[in-house]
DNA sequence: TCCCCTATCTTTACATCGTAAAGATTGGAT
DNA sequence: ATCCAATCTTTACGATGTAAAGATAGGGGA
């Protein structure tokens, strides 16, 4: 843990100037205060500022920079500051994942609007699920491959649900069938299962550059959206043998 | 980081006894030493030793519980010991790593032989490899999911090298075909990457307990390996509008 | 309008962790 | 028998998460 570079804790001298980021606007206090704009002792949106420090460092040192102290330093406040607010790293790291998951949902859906053909539209959530990792590699980590998630809490536990829903749902159209709520067959289950399966598997192999040996051996110049693509729609040829 | 129990630095006392683990034979030293067994200042096997220990405090503190210190702790030598032996932490859980490769390799290859009727040994590899999941969930986490592992290193390298081969090789087989080492066709990279996404996504989300909500909803006592039977042989229905 | 309560933020403190560096011990080669 | 080098222990330092106590100020009640 001694290898990540910081400029240390005191580096920011106690009350040097915050830097507001551009969505904290500082309150106006009631009473005189300087002219320079002197950072004020309450941020006034410190929890959604403290959020997108979070994702600031997540995307920009990985996942092993993200720790309470270095958001709290991105953020311009003491590192005891998000405690109040989060209350836990575990805290801090679920509500960033449930904006994860919004972020994801959005981004599924609007690639389902986009879909124009009827292989478009087949393949229109797989190839924005893959492509929202790739493009947030540290977010979709947060989000699928941290333990220290606290999925009662109810903004997490949301946002989660209602990617889960929109794939159910999804498959349940694939099927012609109605999906109901609480009771599922088998084989419903065996195509949910298969369709999330295949897909979270496909990108924690990618984003682990699992699947590198795999491109490297395909034609020049295959991309991994390609293999995708040839994955999800080549048929599955010959059921033999198998050991 | 607090919140692991543990003894404390200086429980054990400098020169308290050590307790061998079984497998490390205590070294009879060629100068006189009191009768006692004293621990003596070279352990003789402590690599191994750390290994198993380290395994030992995998499986039972989880991956948060797996520190260098703890591993020390439990092999009852000094703290910074598995430093001669590993370099650092990320040395210490690739060797690990390694060590899970081959275990799961093993577990594979009993699986396959184990096999009778054609559809076992079309299941064999998918079930032994979910079952060692399952089974070991500390490893299979240490071996997928964590970003702290050097695949540079040879021990694991190999190991997870193998691990590859064997599954490129029973889709080859599945497909009857020759899988060449150095080039791929599209359709071949994506029948293994549609085997390995499948099967590695299935057992992750098992792991994060993502699947409770299906299983839950599912046929009375529908256990996962049905789920993944079904997942695995179930016929693909539709492939229909799916947005 | 004034004052005080309380949420918000800062300081201080502590146990733990990874890692580096220096000292102690011992097995084995010379 | 002696000395070297590998192995293990001590000591030290910066970083982290978290708890607890102190400082500040926003806003409601007088």
């Amino acid at each position: 843990m001694a290898k990540i570079d910081t400029k240390g804790e005191a580096a920011r001298s106690p009350r040097a100037p915050r830097k507001t980021t551009a969505t904290a606007p500082p309150r106006t206090s009631r009473r005189a205060r300087s002219a320079k704009t002197e950072t004020p002792y309450h941020h006034g949106a410190l929890r959604e500022a403290l959020l997108q420090a979070a994702e600031r460092v997540l995307e920009r040192d990985g996942l092993a920079g993200l720790t309470l102290r270095a958001v709290a330093r991105e953020a311009g406040v003491s590192h005891a500051a998000p405690t109040h607010h989060f209350g836990d790293l575990t805290g801090l790291l679920s509500e960033l994942a449930a904006v994860g998951f919004r972020q994801f949902n959005v981004a599924m859906a609007a690639s389902c609007d986009a879909a124009t053909t009827p292989l478009e539209a087949a393949l229109a959530r797989p190839k924005a699920y893959v492509a929202y990792a790739q493009a947030h590699p540290g977010m979709y980590g947060i989000m699928f491959r941290t333990e220290r998630l606290d999925y009662s809490r109810p903004s997490l536990h949301e946002a989660a649900e209602a990617s889960f829903a929109g794939l159910a749902n999804a498959v349940g159209m694939m099927r012609q069938e109605q999906i109901s709520g609480d009771s599922l067959t088998l084989n419903q289950g065996a195509a949910i299962a298969r369709a999330w399966s295949l897909v979270h598997g496909f990108t924690m192999l990618l984003l682990d550059g699992r699947l590198k040996d795999i491109l490297a051996r395909l034609p020049e110049g295959t991309t991994a959206e390609r293999l995708l693509e040839a994955m999800l729609t080549a048929p599955v040829t010959a059921k033999l043998p198998g050991c």
